[in-house]
DNA sequence: ATACTTTGTTAGTCTTAACTAACCCCTGTT
DNA sequence: AACAGGGGTTAGTTAAGACTAACAAAGTAT
């Protein structure tokens, strides 16, 4: 269900108004499947859907979209830039993984984000280090040179 | 399925054999999910399991748990040791996505891991300046100092 | 040997979330 | 004004995967 609610957050970003149809083709399901899960959506208070018509958040459901897209975005970030998976399998990744991981290892990996940021070792170094390691397999001489143990 | 196929590996392991109570037990499911995951997993050539008597796997099968548990232990490791999340939580948390990671992700995420214990600085700094970072919400000096950009 | 307890199985039910087929609503065209 | 076609809904099915209740086998103790 979080994944219907994340669509619409997402399609209302981009392109003003969900549809059902549109809905159904961006999650990859038929729309028959789309109209009962709004009904169910709704009927928790977490969706606004008149007959035939546009299909839009309660604050709640919003909300709740929201927390969903921020898990999103940091597994696909963390994912892409972090462990240079290519995009179209980050995303894929991260939308599965964001309806299962639990609120301490979410937080925790977005706290890694951070940290990479945040630390200029972090920020010049690892990312690029690691690539170095994913392609020839080793550790780059300069990081062997820095603590030489 | 795939959690039935890995605490049978487990269970074989520690105490030699798998039995459906303890699988049950395991998995926190009633003995009859366990009793009709089994039917389908031998129909499937997965598993062996002679009526009221131990449950063993096939090769097949066994290659299948050792692949979840390489999985498994790989996830598990990453939260508990890189990103610092309590035993418990990691562990639920590679029992759940441990089943729905792509393989490229499952493959930089375990190079993620050989590259922490390969690299001398991250051996040395990487969890424990991750470690100041997740207590403090800033980067230790040393980082700062190290590449004062 | 018989009765009790533990372990397993079977049968039947429920829930969730998908699907197909068939039928509505709306709008644009002619 | 009729109607074609796409968007949407409803009804009914299916498949997983769990559950409870009730029964059957094995093991243990008296």
């Amino acid at each position: 269900m979080e994944d219907y609610l994340e669509a619409i957050a997402v399609l209302r970003g981009e392109e003003k108004v969900a549809r059902v149809n549109a809905m159904s083709r961006r999650l990859g399901v038929t729309m028959p499947s789309v109209s009962s899960a709004l009904r169910k959506l709704s009927g928790r208070g977490l969706v606004i859907h008149e007959k035939y018509g546009y299909v839009s958040l309660t604050d709640e459901g919003n909300k709740l979209a929201q927390d969903v897209l921020r898990r999103h975005r940091a597994l696909a970030r963390f994912f892409c830039e972090a462990l240079g998976v290519d995009k179209r399998t980050g995303e894929e990744d991260a939308c599965r993984i964001e309806h299962v991981i639990s609120p301490v290892s979410m937080d925790r990996l977005t706290k890694f984000l951070e940290f990479m940021a945040a630390c200029p070792f972090g920020e010049t170094k690892f990312p690029e280090t690691y690539r170095y390691f994913l392609e020839y397999g080793k550790v780059p001489q300069e990081c062997l040179r820095r603590a030489p143990k």
